[in-house]
DNA sequence: TTTCATACCTTGGTCATACCAGATACGGAC
DNA sequence: GTCCGTATCTGGTATGACCAAGGTATGAAA
């Protein structure tokens, strides 16, 4: 545990696990900023020596790093501090998603939090093409109202052009990683299209009023309609809901 | 790459390497459900001679799934699935946060939408053991209010006690993760208490107001009087800045 | 029969060493 | 100065062994 110089480089606080003890003095230099994107750390036996494990254990945490999406291990050459990436939350999800559903409700409060944060953000810094952006994913909205696909991915779109136009690139971040989970529940609303005939209209008219808000620059107003058009869409489903599961006759499934 | 067998049990794909071969085995079976929460997955041992590769790269993929929070390592007891959990977000956003600069306005605008979204779920489902964290948050709020560090603190847990109190999982641990950033903008705002002289006020009866809108359960009053409590943050801010870069004397750093 | 203490086996945690193959760098030949 | 071959560096992997503590089965004691 201690190198060969008898200190102890690290502090292996004792009950402190080898794999720990990189991993910390991994993290720390990486949250502190000394070891920055791009930067290439020390090859794993120096790493070993210095921190005075096995180059095994030096290789699970940086497999570890790597799976947090830290750092790109390249063959041979080296390993690098990436630049931080959402790819890595797909992974995440894509396991989260496999197992649990109860997220799904949670999840929404967080896109929620993100995105009438955001709408607030897009009527104070909105750009011209920011909002030639929102019009053309709102045309796109009434072009694709009958496909579910493409509308869903159209959806999609003009609400990510919202967070867009906020202009914070943590909140966009944040919302991207969502992504895939909202694009589900996209989908699934417009699953609905077909079985709840004031669907269309709310789908529409909703669409257009979110972008008339951020247009006028009134960010309450943009919130509340926001907000407003969420819950409507969480009633919609309800109704759904209600309506499969007492239905005429059962779709499959 | 094969086993004793000769069998290619795991289909060693040409240029795949034994640590994906490992974690693509794993992934497979997660994936499909075939291997569900709770499950205990083979011993390192069996798992390592059964894709014919070593086990350290077995414990390599067990650690990358560990990062991802998918798995469990138990000490000398086993590895076993994991109920997906957000928690795991918080190393990441932890890294991503800490190594883009000037994202401390940007962070703030993440914080603002986490905490005014938890506010207005906290309206709805606040709990009497939650009302009475936010009562002794703002006891604590009072109690330290000339002292920049623990005042730092109880600031950060009276906003943290909101985010509590609004129930969502998700967006507790978006707070979680950029609990560092926040801290240290509060304790840094804190330092201004003797600067400028309305702070005090501004400290002790803002957080009040806060408590009181969730006390009567009202979310848009609630949202509201959080969002202006920011707001005049920021402001507070902005005068110090002032006042520094003008000064009598310099604070020093 | 029930209870409990103990020996043993399993399992993760770790080390040390060795070999491979591609990437890289360096130095000498042209 | 340019080009190329080789020594070296670096990650990828395998072995085999040891440790310590959790689990379990077994046998003794009540």
């Amino acid at each position: 545990m201690k190198n060969v110089n008898g200190m102890d480089i690290a502090r292996p606080n004792e009950g402190q696990t080898g794999f720990e003890l990189v991993f910390a003095f991994l993290r720390e230099r990486l949250l502190a900023g000394s070891l920055r994107p791009g930067d290439r750390l020390l090859p794993e036996r120096e790493l070993a020596a210095l921190l005075g494990v096995s180059r095994p254990i030096v290789r699970e945490a940086l497999r570890a790093l790597n799976a947090l999406g830290i750092v790109e291990i390249r063959e041979r050459s080296g390993t690098v501090v990436r630049t931080p990436d959402v790819t890595v939350l797909n992974d995440f999800f894509a396991f989260a998603l496999a197992q649990q559903d109860g997220l799904g409700d949670d999840v929404m409060q967080a896109r929620i939090a993100v995105e009438c944060q955001s709408i607030r953000l897009a009527c104070a810094n909105a750009s011209v093409a920011d909002l030639e952006r929102l019009q053309r994913a709102l045309q796109r909205i009434v072009e694709t109202i009958d496909d579910h696909e493409a509308g869903g991915a159209a959806d999609y779109a003009f609400h990510r052009a919202i967070v867009t136009a906020g202009g914070s690139r943590t909140l966009g971040v944040l919302h991207d990683a969502m992504a895939h989970v909202l694009m589900r529940s996209h989908i699934a609303r417009r699953e609905l299209v077909q079985v709840v005939a004031p669907m269309r209209a709310y789908l529409i008219e909703d669409h257009r009023r979110i972008f008339d808000a951020i247009a006028a620059r009134d960010p309450a107003r943009a919130d509340a309609v926001l907000r407003e058009h969420f819950a409507i869409g969480d009633d919609f489903r309800r109704q759904a809901a209600l309506a499969v599961s007492t239905p005429a006759r059962a779709t499959g499934r």
